[in-house]
DNA sequence: AAAGGATCCAACCGCGATGGC
DNA sequence: GGCCATCGCGGTTGGATCCTT
């Protein structure tokens, strides 16, 4: 099993400067020393594949397989491509099962809920989607998903504005009370959609945020800051916010419980190591946080319906799309927090079997997420 | 109809992880 | 244990296409 998603990938060139050659010194054969290049880059070819290349290609893999080794695939196809490249056309478009454009409202649901909990480790993400690959995931929630999120979470926070009177100060208290009420909130509900799946026993998972080293409310509230894509409070000691792309670059902290809103949601284990999704309203854990911060997130039940109402912008953004793109900004637009949970975190919806009729790499990702992120009870 | 901007997405790039020698 | 070839991932790019004015 690899676990190359979790590394510090980001930190370590502060860390440590990479001198080794890079890929087009190696290809190039410029460095100094280091590995040979790994193709003949004067006489690869780049740019989009041809009908004939892709047929070669098809053709040679679906006889013969890789062999285990792309790089010296091409050569022996005869095709002017180097071996990653070969390798990208294959997994994001030949290999079979593959699934272009046409994005479901569910596939939307589903990659929104894991990006908020995984970030943007589109492997894994890809892997709950039998047929997409990451590319394309990641291209559509670039492309789309993203801008659609955040189209709608600023029209929220421009009415906002509009509200604001009297004290500002209070004001800004209030929103980032209501945003970290919500980040809360998305975090731990089960997704509408998962009703479907509420009676499939799924492997058990655990995906409390001490699996990723978010053991106490600073790390809580810097991932739900990032997580919500930009949400900037005013907040006179904000500090620089980095994303975190990976959420296990978070440090570890020390071992705290940490709070948990299973208002919709009730992990029953059974005798064979499964769990069921049963919709609950309870919160737990917040004993052993600030009083502050209990107060923030849990005292005041009307105070999270207007946070819920305050911050939909949810997945009634997908009826943005499937209406071709047009919204709807009266009064009315805040109607559907139950939509917003479809943000949040969901249990892995697809099941393992239909991950291992897939790339065998979406397994790989599959256990990843079983070891990390849900991890076994 | 044309120009310019916006969007989409296939492909490329850089780099850390892995495994063989 | 170190070196190196290769894999695989996430970020980015750039050309094609679509949309708006």
């Amino acid at each position: 099993m690899r676990f190359n998603h979790f590394n510090l990938s980001p930190l370590v060139p502060l860390l440590a400067p990479c001198t080794r050659p890079t890929d087009t010194e190696r290809e190039a054969g410029t460095a100094e020393m280091g590995r040979a290049p790994c193709c003949d880059k004067a006489n690869v070819k780049k740019g989009p594949w041809s009908p004939e290349e892709d047929a070669k290609l098809k053709a040679y893999i679906e006889q013969h397989g890789t062999g285990g080794n792309w790089i010296a695939l091409p050569q022996k196809i005869g095709l002017k491509r180097c071996g990653k490249s070969c390798r990208l056309r294959w997994l994001n478009y030949l290999r079979p099962n593959i699934k272009h454009g046409g994005f479901s409202e569910e596939e939307d649901n589903i990659i929104c809920s894991l990006y908020v909990s995984i970030g943007s480790r589109w492997s894994i993400i890809a892997a709950q989607l039998p047929g997409r690959t990451d590319n394309d995931i990641k291209n559509y929630w670039n492309t789309r998903l993203k801008k659609k999120l955040l189209g709608k979470q600023r029209k929220e926070q421009q009415a906002q504005a509009r509200r604001v009177s009297g004290n500002r100060q209070k004001q800004d208290v209030k929103r980032e009370t209501e945003n970290l009420i919500v980040a809360s909130e998305l975090i731990n509900q089960i997704p509408y959609w998962s009703a479907e799946y509420s009676s499939v026993s799924m492997p058990v998972t655990d995906v409390s945020f001490q699996h990723y080293g978010l053991n106490n409310q600073t790390s809580l509230r810097n991932l739900m800051v990032n997580k919500l894509e930009g949400i900037r409070f005013s907040n006179d000691h904000q500090q620089q916010q980095q994303p975190y792309t990976n959420a296990c670059e978070i440090p570890s902290l020390p071992n705290q419980v940490f709070p948990t809103m299973v208002n919709h949601v009730a992990v029953v284990s059974d005798e064979n190591n499964s769990v069921t999704y049963q919709p609950s309203n309870v919160f737990q854990g917040f004993e052993n946080f600030p009083s502050d911060f209990c107060e923030l997130v849990c005292v005041n039940s009307q105070q999270m319906d207007r946070s819920m109402e305050s911050f939909n912008y949810g997945m009634e953004s997908m009826d943005v799309m499937s209406n071709g793109g047009s919204t709807n900004t009266t009064s009315t637009e805040s109607t559907s927090w139950g939509d917003m949970s479809s943000l949040v975190y969901s249990p892995l919806v697809s099941d393992y079997e239909g991950c291992r009729q897939g790339n065998p790499r979406d397994v790989v990702a599959f256990e990843e997420c079983k070891y990390f992120g849900m991890q076994m009870q």
